[in-house]
DNA sequence: TTGCCATATTAGGTGGGACTAATGTAGCTT
DNA sequence: AAGCTACATTAGTCCCACCTAATATGGCAA
């Protein structure tokens, strides 16, 4: 493999991109730069720069003045990218005492220099998992991803009851703000109340058999699946 | 931390040559610049422009045309460097099924992305391991390294008893030759005859009950404690 | 339609870290 | 003392990936 490169043949920048612009675009519609600029914490500029080396690499197609779409070849380099990440995350708490609050950024570092080999074996490890500890599905080593059908708790109606899922967050505040509430994935809870004009949802907990009240920005990051009573 | 930096501040190339540096010279005396691209596998003149670089950063001592040394900081990080790559090996062939032959490429990708304190967790996880899966030892956290009189297998006069403690090659086929061979860390072997003009040493495995001819190449490489009698 | 604003792109520059080709130096040999 | 050789250094490029400043574009509001 040439230097400068890690084992998929692609810099650490570019792994860096494809993920986002996967995250950015994977429902559909195209990322636009100054998103990508935004996630990545980058100057627009070098975005557009970057896009140019992709779209010649074949990893993106790039519309000028409208944004960037993975190819396949990209969607593929991007979900290996989000499994060892993924599998990272699950490895790092589950072996290594680390929580769910602060395995991002240690994941973020390490998802560029571990070797397909030892990411298996730590899937392995764990049991061939499906879900990282936020929720997110992992991709299989094939690159197939679970696509799955989420509300908020912010957009559920009241009345529904919701099976938590996936937290989309990364703030560690954020995340044990959740954990203290009790709001990880696989809780059960039934929407009783939302307060007009973007107030605060309030849910009960099923099995706690208590309610909580979560306000709209947080309600937002909460992903659900609804359970047919 | 700027960009392109890794934990410690420095590129991953700093730390390359920091801890060639510190092969190269550890026991006295200056590594030669050839010799550092020849560990490193790069071209002389690009040593040359690190060497500059880091001399600049006080991280070395640069005498032109002599060599180079270590300064204490130089030296702290590259004892940092092998804390982390001989504890990553060793959490590598413990917990994940790695073979002492087959860690090092490993190791050495990792040991530049992992948090100080993912190394600490591990080390933890290992019950604070003094050496690694060759028995090299493992500078603690402070910074200290265990230093050791040894003799090589190929030096031992024949009559002495010897324990195996380090196996100093990383090459994969000569790893998997050696614990073939039973030799590894913690063996008890007699020298008991060498054949003249660098020829093969012989010695007795006490526990098996077995001998071993040695060449000279291979004898080089396996360091020794004596034993008294 | 025209202007304006947000966004995108191009132009030009920087630093890290590598390379090859050319030049310099130390030290051995004669 | 001279010359040869091995090694080290300097000179001059290149690529990656970032930056700021300047320019272009698309779409909305007047």
């Amino acid at each position: 493999m040439p230097a400068g490169t890690t084992d998929s043949g692609l810099t650490r920048s570019v792994e860096d991109y494809l993920k986002a612009i996967y995250q950015l675009s994977h429902q559909g519609g195209f990322a636009a730069t100054r998103d990508i600029a935004g996630l990545l914490d980058l100057a627009a500029p070098s975005v557009s720069g970057m896009v140019k080396r992709l779209s010649e690499m074949g990893l993106i197609e790039h519309v000028p003045y409208r944004g960037v779409q993975l190819t396949s070849q990209g969607r593929r380099a991007a979900l290996r990218m989000i499994r060892r990440h993924r599998v990272l995350e699950l490895y790092l708490t589950r072996h290594l005492g680390y929580d769910w609050d602060n395995v991002h950024g240690e994941a973020e570092r390490l998802e560029h220099a571990v070797s397909d080999d030892l990411i298996e074996r730590m899937a392995a490890a764990l049991g061939d998992p499906r879900y990282d500890p936020h929720g997110d599905p992992i991709p299989t080593a094939a690159g197939e991803i679970e696509e799955t059908e989420l509300v908020s708790v912010a957009e559920a109606e009241p009345g529904t009851e919701l099976e938590l899922r996936q937290v989309g967050t990364q703030d560690p505040a954020r995340l044990r703000y959740f954990a203290e509430q009790g709001l990880v994935p696989g809780v059960r809870v039934t929407v009783t109340d939302r307060q007009p004009f973007n107030g605060p949802t309030t849910v009960y907990l099923n099995a706690a058999a208590t309610a909580r009240v979560v306000g709209r920005e947080l309600a937002q990051v909460l992903w659900c699946r609804k359970v047919l009573p």
